[in-house]
Parts: C-alpha cells; structure tokens; sequence
DNA sequence: TAATCTCCTTGACACAGGACAAGACGATGC
DNA sequence: GCATCGTCTTGTCCTGTGTCAAGGAGATTA
C-alpha cells in the first residue's frame, strides 16, 4: 500500500487584512450570505476579514481548533482525510462562493489545503455563530448549502464505491465544467476546461492512483474524447455527450444539480 | 461488472396514521425536535403523522417527489443509488432518531428503503418548512444534525476510496457497535451488536461484493476477532481494541464521534 | 546550455477483490 | 420427515487497478 508524499509544507497562513466592499464581491448572489439584506450585509461587512493562502498552504488540520468560518472567495480549497499510513482522500473540493468552516463544533475532522492561492472571507467562529441565532437569512441559507454538499457527498460515495477508473475520471471532467460554466459563461459544442487539480489530488479526489488517472487521461486522448494543452492542466471536451455517458449518470432521470 | 440482483419489489407504503404521546417519545433527545420547547412540541404533536414501511419496502424513489420529512422513530433506513446498469451504493444509513427527507427541495437523489420494519414520524414537507422558520430551536437543530451527516458521509469517502476490504468491515463492524451503544448501554470488553444489515447490504454499504464481505467476516472468525451466533447476523466482538486497529482509524487523534 | 526540479507519462508485473459456480445452513411449510 | 427458499459460505479463476521503475516535458536557475 503505497503512501502518499509528504506535501512540502510551506505551511501557515499570509493573513491578509484587507477590505473590499460586500456590495461588488464576485461571489455576492451564491455565498451564505446571498440572502441577507442590506442592513444585515452591513453587519458582515464590519466584521469580515480577508485571509490568503498561498497554493499548497495548509488552511487548518484535522482536530485542531479552526476560529473561524467564511466563504471562498477566490482559489480552490481541498478538504482531505489521512490514514496513519500516509493514504489520503479528498473529502470534499471547495470552488469561489462555498462556505468553508464547521459552525457548532470548535475542531474539524479534515485537513483543509490551498489547492493554488486563495482567499477567505471570514468571520470569527463564535461572532458567526451568534450571527446565525439572529439572523435567519444567514442560517436557513447555510442550512440550504449543508443540504446540498451533503447531496454531493453522496453522489460522490457512489462514484468512490462503484465506478470504475474510467468513470470516475470522466466524472470529474463534467463536474469541472459544469462548477466553470458558473463562474465563466462558456457552454458552447466542445467545452474547454481548466482543472483546479493536477494529477495526484485528481487521483486522491477518486479514490486512485497518480498512474491509473494518468492513463485514463491518455485513454481518452487517443479516442478523441478530449484534447490537452499546456501541459495537462487544459483539457478541450471533445464530445461532451459520449463523455456524459462513459460517466456513468445513473438511469434515472432524477434533476441533478 | 455483475449487476445486483433487482430487490424483490414488495414496494409501497403501509401508512398507519396513529398517535403517540412526543413526551415519551423514545427518540425525544436525539430527534431535530429535541430543542423545542413544550409549546412548539404541541404545535408539531399536532400534525406529526406516524407513518410505518414493512422491511424491504421502498419509502421514496430518487427524483420523485417526497411530500414530508420526519424522524426515524423504529428500524433502520437505507439511502441508495443505484446506476443504470443495476450497481447500487449505500450513500446512507439512517437509524432511530436520525432525520429523513430533503427540506427545501421537493425531490430527493437516492431511493430511500425500509432495511427492517420502520416507523418513520414525518411532517407535511412544507408544513415543516415553515416551522423552520418560525421555530429557530427546529432549524438550529436541524442544521447541526446535517453537518453531522456531512462529517459522517466524508468518513465515509475515506473508507470507500482507500480502506481496503479487511479495514472496510472492521470499521462498519466498529460503527455498528458505537451507534448501538447509544440506544442499548452495553459497552463491556467483549461487545455484542446486531447487524443492521445483511451480508448483501454490507456489501452495497462498503463498496464491496458479497462475497468479499463473507469472506472478511469469515477471517476475521477464524483469527478470533469476532464471534458469531444465530446465523450471520448477532457478533461478538472480542478483541476491540485490535479491531479498531484494524478499521485504519486515521492517525491523529481527532475527537470523532 | 546545462543542471535541476516538478509534474506527467509509459511499461512490466503483481495482487486484492470481482465474477462465476456450487454448496451449506437455517427457517418455514406441508 | 422432507422439500423449498433465502441467505451465507467457499472454491477457482480472472481482471482492473495498484506497485515499482524508468523516462519525458516544461519551467526555473546558474
């Protein structure tokens, strides 16, 4: 059972206090606090703190005490479990707008990680919490958002436990494309992505090895499913539709986000 | 790729409207309503409606509409997806006191089924939206159980994207006797559970095939780990401590539940 | 231009767990 | 008692993915 290398750990936090006004924030209509209303946005706004992590930085460790919440803002941000032996799974990939932090408990089960450089806003653990209690467009938007990671979480329990190498790779390919056709607007014929993750966190997000997801990549290559650029982070998907079906959608026709 | 076997499809509801007093309620402190105040107990003991499903039968399907929520109060309920080709996944595994139902959206993305006979106390699903937002003891709590459930589904991730099939089965094993030592207080040396589930389930819960369960189960035997009685379904697990060992509990010493 | 470094790809081989097949065991019914 | 049925176990073989190892490609630095 091979382990997974020892990250370089260019370890802690650039905090970074900074203000930018709620009112243009890029992730203003999707954030927990997409529902509240000027006055409450005007409370946040006094409280809220920037912080930036640098690609590879460790956020928070599993265990620890983590005072604070927040939204991503810009970056990704890979939630990961270890084993003692060194195997590693990413439980949960963050994208600009989802909320990071455990609210109602002081530590989290996970290790959080830069995945290239980001930046949190973020309110003091307790001060949110209190926030919560007296603010219910803050709550029953966090309450909408934990339902629907928790849904993801599942569909990713399936993709984990029963698919295959290749199914698991095209997976991830469409849901790339489909978090991207969010934030840029770009959903034409042949969809050109940009993968938040190299190799090794793809393959420690779908339960594989570095080799297995690279030769799935290379598969698909020479069928002419995708085309690579600069590297093998740009990816063109070539025929989205074959794509979907390699994916292995379950049969129903259940209105997935 | 075997496709599992289409259940036996003895599907639908057996309601049975009926009252029970929420005073003794045997879920009473675990249950979301475990927050509220005797006022609001009325208010929901009002139009809370027992509904009760024989084992095996199918309490909703993924992408169809599930007009109520409720509480898990008897039995043991099973989150499924399955694929168009007949692989199904586990994705969740609900036990007394556990919430069931997908607030704030009227479809659900997995089939949920009776493993044993079951009494759910469910709420008109709109109903119980709107007590969300009158009643903050109902929401606050309700949240704190789905990111319980979402801590929960990313341990979850672990052990289906890198515990092998030995760690797999010590771990439900493991999990089994926690959960159970909630309802019954038993936790001596030696710890006998119940299964929840049958080998087929397991197999679904783990990401594994039956027979790989069977088999791990039947080692385990042979090495003295755990004992068995009255068919395959009552174990003693005599060496917790190696057991847990053996589950690959991640290294640090994060206080899980 | 060469020396590194990091990340990705490719090849050869091994093995954990899947597939298929045949029983065994316990419960239920006649 | 014996047949039947569902569930679990066991045996044999096979294959998808892991492991180990080497090499390529692009970026950075000297």
């Amino acid at each position: 059972m091979r382990q997974s290398h020892p990250k370089t750990s260019n370890s802690m936090i650039t905090t970074e206090p900074r203000r930018a006004p709620c009112e243009s924030c890029v992730v203003r209509e999707r954030a927990v606090c997409s529902l509240c209303n000027d006055f409450e946005m005007l409370t946040l706004e006094g409280v809220k703190r920037y912080r930036r992590f640098e690609a590879g930085a460790t956020i928070a460790m599993a265990g620890e005490a983590l005072p604070f919440v927040g939204t991503v803002v810009e970056g990704h941000v890979a939630l990961t479990r270890m084993m003692a032996d060194g195997r590693r799974q990413i439980v949960g990939l963050l994208f600009a707008s989802d909320f990071i932090g455990r609210p109602l408990r002081p530590y989290i089960t996970y290790d959080a990680e830069a995945v290239d450089d980001v930046v949190l806003c973020t309110f003091e653990r307790h001060r949110f919490e209190t926030m919560l209690q007296e603010t219910p467009a803050l709550e029953s938007k966090l309450l909408a958002m934990t339902l629907d990671e928790l849904d993801a979480a599942r569909e990713a329990l399936l993709t984990l436990g029963r698919r295959t190498a290749r199914e698991k790779v095209a997976n991830f390919l469409g849901m790339v494309a489909r978090r991207q056709a969010l934030d840029e607007a770009v959903p034409v014929g042949a969809v050109k992505i940009v993968l938040p993750l190299g190799r090794e966190d793809m393959a420690s997000f779908l339960g594989l090895t570095i080799e297995t997801v690279s030769r799935q990549m290379t598969a698909m290559r020479r069928e002419g499913l995708i085309e690579m650029a600069n590297g093998a982070r740009e990816v063109t998907l070539v025929n989205t539709d074959l794509l979907a079906d390699m994916a292995g959608e379950d049969g129903d026709g259940a209105p997935l986000g």
